[in-house]
DNA sequence: TTCTGTGAATTGTTTCACAGCC
DNA sequence: GGCTGTGAAACAATTCACAGAA
């Protein structure tokens, strides 16, 4: 049983043993990974060793071979079908990213509630009406699922998708889902991050606005 | 000094007692609030206990005086400026998503390396070149910048933004940048939230086949 | 000697359970 | 009686520090 927060680092780790293969590097210590993945050495290797003992003591780690053993725990080493519901100015661009493409996921369908979108070609895949979610979900045995809807729309997606067999959904819409046991929903919410970097913003300037005070207010 | 955990928490408190005043609500318990945001109400309670005691015993929560609480301790009762660094499918989007808006951030201006994009309109505000951004930067005291370029330009674009100011950046590219002490970082990458779904959806696949296997072992 | 793998110590987070106030 | 606020307990994640393999 991997530790949630592993889990959660382990694709970064796969991006970085990417980027070190495609610098032509083979072999590579946990500090060199660790410091492509942006964590410390001490970190890397307790993840690892749940995987298992794929480094060699003294040496480091095969690229390629660390770079398998990941991508085979995510389970990335076959591509993963994936639908997309909501083709707004989100949907287009999560449609159009690559990088699902590379990562192990094929986007087989695009979904809009909305007719007149019907037919409309985004990344050369033709948007289809959201009625066709539970053909289209048992065709291609599709167990994830991507909410780009706005908000109120959110929750009767989610159930369709639920219903339609999916089991994991990653939720853009800015709202709270509620799923069934067994269903696993990660949620992505830009305006989320900049709040949380705004309350950071907010204490560095009473920071410094403490330390100016303090160097004014000098040694009285 | 709040929890980090606690601190990413609040914004969806925040929104959650959005929809409840936008619902007519006027007062709640810890228990309405903490399934509105999708959390149990210990937590919730917990959470909030960081930021003071705001709540009656006996009677629960005032909705808009703890969400002005909330947007206090964040820093968003002001809007904050943001500037969007490139303009692709990601960056358009951004621009377009007006929850920006309406949370307290407003976009002062979108930068794009390709001149030919230069004096576009996205969502009313036109597109400038990315050398303009220390003349943005300082005419609006940036202090948060979003980089939706892709992963190779990222670390010059978060340098450059470093150079002029700002002091907390949101990376949507996939790729890890390095930035002094105490600037903030916060990524979302979607592939890796995707590849975190596909780990659970294997593991939920191999439960499955072992709770198959097992019942047709039956009782042996 | 170098660098991994990992117990042990530390630090952070969540949950419990109830005292205290309305 | 109902619900908040919070110590204390349980659990999870991170960091330390070093034994041991190459």
């Amino acid at each position: 049983m991997i530790p949630e927060a592993t889990v959660a680092r382990l694709p970064v780790y796969l991006r970085a043993l990417t980027a070190l293969a495609e610098g032509g590097i083979r072999t590579c210590s946990s500090e060199d990974l660790a410091s492509a993945a942006g964590v410390n050495s001490a970190k890397l290797r307790k993840d690892l060793s749940y995987l298992g003992s794929y480094g060699t003591r003294g040496v480091g780690y095969d690229v390629d071979y660390l770079r398998y053993q990941i991508a085979r725990e995510i389970g990335v080493t076959h591509d993963w079908p994936v639908v997309i519901v909501g083709i707004g100015n989100l949907g287009h661009a999560l449609a159009n990213y690559s990088g699902f493409r590379s990562r192990g996921f094929r986007v087989v369908a695009l979904l809009d509630a909305d007719l007149d979108r019907t037919g409309e070609l985004v990344a050369g895949v033709p948007v289809r009406p959201f009625d066709d979610l539970e053909a289209i979900a048992s065709e291609h045995a599709v167990a994830i699922g991507v909410i780009a809807t706005p908000a109120a729309a959110a929750q009767d997606v989610a159930d369709r998708m639920v219903a339609a067999g999916v089991t994991s959904i990653l939720n853009f819409a800015p709202a709270v889902i509620s799923v069934p046991e067994g269903v696993d929903v990660r949620k992505v919410d830009l305006s989320i991050e900049l709040q949380i970097l705004a309350y950071h913003e907010q204490r560095k300037a009473h920071e410094t606005g403490r330390e100016v005070a303090a160097a004014i207010g000098g040694d009285q």
